[in-house]
RNA sequence: GCCCGAGUGAUGGAAUGGUAGACAUAGAGGACUUAAAAUCCUCAGGCAGAAAUGCCGUGUGGGUUCGAGUCCCACCUCGGGCACCA
């Protein structure tokens, strides 16, 4: 008979089997402080519960998970938590199409996902999850508006918005595709709306500056540096002939304002109502105007052709030379960056020769001067302008958080005092859209609203961008249940700021400014100590379908990760996705329908190799692999340290028998990446306590460095041969066995060896004639 | 157009200025099997050659260096960001 065969590597059973096991021993509840240990906060980019897992969410969290364990195998106190950024968009598309409550639709969403993310198998402390539509969450999302309010950090203002006349809706940017509504197909126009403005630009040389002190990439950096897009300059008056305004400029090129022949002003400028009394061609102008409104933004980017209408009778002067110049009105201008008005130097500019040359205006050569004197001279300022824009938080919008200020009789606003708070979203709403705010059709708000404040106040009917959600969300995984504030002192103290930020490169310029941000201004505001949030950014790139191209429906190339967890469990997606290259870095990944058997059949074979458990002898491959290990996984290059694992596994199946205790080192070193398997072989080898709780294996430094190297010998930078010596072998010896090989002297017949240089541990190059 | 990245086998990728292609996948050959799958062993950048070996080879062209995938200059291609930004 034969001996009984060694039960199967069965990952169904044994993934399920410790996902509970885990559960119930609750061995990744994550207290705030523990004796002798450092805390790690790791953070990842909470979800968005749109009810199924995709690959990307595997490889957006489980990848991340790999670290955050081995940080805690290191020693550290690793927070990595999850939650849901719950309000958006689809909830409400829901509730227009399927006539789903917002509400209870998340709700279910999340539940689905809750279910699937614990298939991961990650060390998520569920105790700290945090849902951003629940109230005990935007109470305090709305409790950070009061405070900005309070300290001119919110105002009101007119901006344009994207607006489907069909649709009757305000759209965001992403649902204007080509001009059209993506939903209806409906031509959009701009249109003034009247919102709530928070006032990051106040912070948009801080968010620059405080780039230099961070360790980020660099290409992270200047991505929002970019976006930022400060302009240095000078801001110079032109007055205008016969009166007492000035048109004001911006410019970069001060230097050439002795060669400005006209002055050009945005169509939107507020000079132009002043001065249309005075034009001798105000039909020509306010046609022009007319014209300019009807065009979308988009068509007006997309037109390269300037246009422009001269302001007949109107002349500034120049503040150099006292010369008069005429003053034209051009829809490439654009209100809302510098002044809105531009000084034409078509000498030196090639947008204001274009124009110049379209129009007949003259093109003068003159003298570059000092930029900083002459802005002196004439009594200008130098000054910075920016591309960034205050950020709009008003939403016509049910599903958000609803922003918490009420208006008296009169109109004017007020905040919903603190007290007030949650200041409560109201459920009797009728999501049809009709063009205006969903919760100005709540009876509950505006009966609320009346009963506290009095007769005749109404509340404001608009919700919060869900940006400002995830400005803040971090702070709450620290203190989810605090009711007294947003998180206490002495869990920030603990926690902040994040050690590791992992998420998608999607997000750079806007929630990681925003969030920036957001932290700046509480930090200004005494409410926190760091001024900025995270020690290190990472981005993650992309998994492609098999064919290359992103995953989707339409293209039939989705890969379902339920369907391979099932089949090949979830340890073999972790190391599959971590095996794909390197992490943090925007490379996009085709999925490998092959290459993930692979791995999985790697798992078989470190399963299968316990059988060789016995009288070996200790591996200095081993050492090597925990040091490379460890070095691979601190720069997120997951790849390398997993191929790491492969070769010392390569390496062992060749051996007879190998020691028990190295053998235990090696699923250690896997735990990380395959948290259920390793605990189940760690548990079958008779250990009782978790593997996840050990500590990652430390090397023996005497046992990285082996007898002999194999060297490259080199003639003029050409690999010859090869040589075998003594790791203590000194220059001169590797030099004479070099010179002695047999290939090599073939080689060196009839040359000249002028040289050789000695690379310990690598090479040998023997210089010599030609 | 501007800014930031990246170009390496059939494929994903590896390589402190020091033996290019680790590891893995696909592929070829073999073992086991009645057969297939699974598993195991071997080969595997290109060209030439029976082989030994030689020549070529990291997007292109130059350069620095004893030595360049890696550093410098110019260009090409691809990806990402921004864009009538004054």
């Amino acid at each position: 008979m034969n001996a009984p065969k060694p039960a199967p590597y069965n990952h169904a059973l044994i993934e399920k089997k410790w996902q509970e096991a885990w559960q119930e021993a609750g061995i990744y509840t994550v207290a705030d402080s523990v004796p002798g240990k450092e805390n790690y906060y790791t953070l990842v980019e909470f979800s968005y519960p749109s009810g199924n897992l995709h690959v990307g969410h595997w490889y957006a969290f489980s990848v991340p998970d790999i670290f955050a364990r081995y940080k805690r195998m290191q020693g550290f106190n690793v927070l990595y938590p999850m939650g849901f950024d719950a309000f958006g968009l689809p909830a409400e598309n829901a509730a227009i199409k399927q006539g789903a409550d917002p509400k209870v639709w998340t709700y279910e969403q999340m539940e689905k996902m809750r279910t699937q993310l614990r298939s991961m198998g990650a060390m998520f402390d569920w105790e700290r999850e945090i849902v951003s539509c629940d109230p005990i969450y935007y109470k305090w999302t709305q409790w950070m508006f009061n405070q900005f309010l309070k300290n001119d950090l919110v105002y009101r203002a007119v901006t344009k918005v994207n607006w489907c006349p069909k649709d009757m809706t305000i759209l965001a940017n992403e649902q204007v595709t080509d001009g059209v509504c993506e939903r209806c197909g409906t031509e959009v126009v701009q249109r003034d709306q009247e919102q709530w403005m928070i006032r990051i630009t106040k912070y948009a040389d801080r968010l620059v500056d405080d780039l230099d002190e961070l360790a980020w990439p660099n290409a992270i950096k200047e991505a929002q540096k970019n976006w930022i897009g400060r302009s240095a300059g000078s801001e110079l008056s032109f007055p205008l002939v016969g009166t007492d305004n000035t048109i004001d400029v911006f410019t970069t090129r001060a230097d050439t304002l002795f060669g400005v022949t006209y002055v050009v002003i945005a169509p939107e400028h507020t000079l132009v109502s002043e001065l249309l009394s005075r034009v001798e061609n105000a039909d020509e102008v306010l046609a022009y105007i007319a014209d300019t409104k009807k065009k979308s933004e988009l068509d007006r980017q997309q037109s390269k052709e300037k246009t422009g209408v001269q302001l007949k009778g109107v002349m500034a002067k120049n503040p150099a030379n006292g010369e008069a110049v005429p003053v034209w009105i051009a829809d490439y201008v654009l209100a809302g960056y510098g002044t809105g008005a531009v000084m034409g130097v078509p000498e030196h500019d090639e947008r204001d020769r274009e124009f110049a040359t379209k129009y007949n205006l003259p093109i003068v050569d003159q003298p570059l001067v000092d930029a900083k004197e002459i802005t002196e001279t004439v009594g200008g300022k130098m000054v910075s302008t920016y591309r960034l824009r205050d950020w709009g938080i008003s939403r016509q919008r049910f599903w958000g958080c609803p922003i918490p200020i009420v208006y008296d009789p009169e109109g004017n606003a007020h905040p919903v005092p603190d007290e007030h708070l949650p200041w409560i979203l109201p459920s009797d709403v009728d999501h049809t859209p009709d063009g205006t705010a969903p919760l100005a059709r709540s009876k509950e708000l505006f009966e609320r609203t009346e009963s506290i404040f009095g007769k005749g106040w109404r509340p404001e009917v608009e919700t919060m961008d869900t940006f400002v959600d995830s400005s803040w969300y971090f702070y709450r995984y620290l203190d989810n249940k605090n009711t007294e504030s947003f998180a206490s002192e002495s869990v920030r103290d603990a926690w902040m700021p994040i050690d590791l930020y992992m998420g998608g490169a999607e997000h750079t310029t806007m929630h990681l400014l925003y969030s920036r941000f957001w932290v700046k201004a509480l930090h200004e505001l005494g409410l926190v100590k760091e001024n900025e949030s995270y020690v290190m950014r990472r981005n993650r790139g992309l998994i492609l379908g098999p064919d290359g191209n992103k995953m989707s429906k339409s293209k039939g190339n989705v890969i379902d990760p339920d369907e391979i967890v099932s089949r090949l469990g979830a340890d073999t997606v972790r190391l599959y996705l971590a095996f794909m290259g390197p992490y943090g870095v925007t490379g996009n990944y085709p999925w490998d329908p092959n290459g993930v058997v692979g791995v999985h059949r790697f798992l078989e074979r470190v399963w299968k190799l316990k059988e060789k458990i016995g009288k070996g002898a200790p591996t200095n491959l081993l050492h090597k692999t925990i040091k490379k290990m460890a070095e691979d996984i601190e720069e997120y290059k997951f790849n390398t340290a997993i191929s790491a694992m492969m070769i010392l596994l390569n390496a062992w199946e060749k051996e007879d028998a190998i020691l028990l205790e190295e053998y235990k080192t090696l699923l250690q070193l896997l735990a990380p990446f395959a948290p259920h398997m390793t605990e189940e072989l760690w548990h079958e080898l008779g250990e009782t306590e978790s593997i996840h709780l050990s500590a990652w294996p430390a090397y023996d430094s005497t046992r990285i460095v082996d007898d002999s190297v194999t060297l490259g010998v080199q003639i003029n930078g050409k690999v010859r041969d090869e040589l075998l010596v003594a790791t203590n072998a000194s220059k001169e010896e590797i030099e004479a066995a070099a010179l002695a090989l047999p290939k090599i002297q073939g080689h060196l017949a009839g040359k000249e060896v002028k040289k050789v240089i000695v690379v310990p541990g690598r090479a040998i190059n023997i210089v010599a004639s030609e």
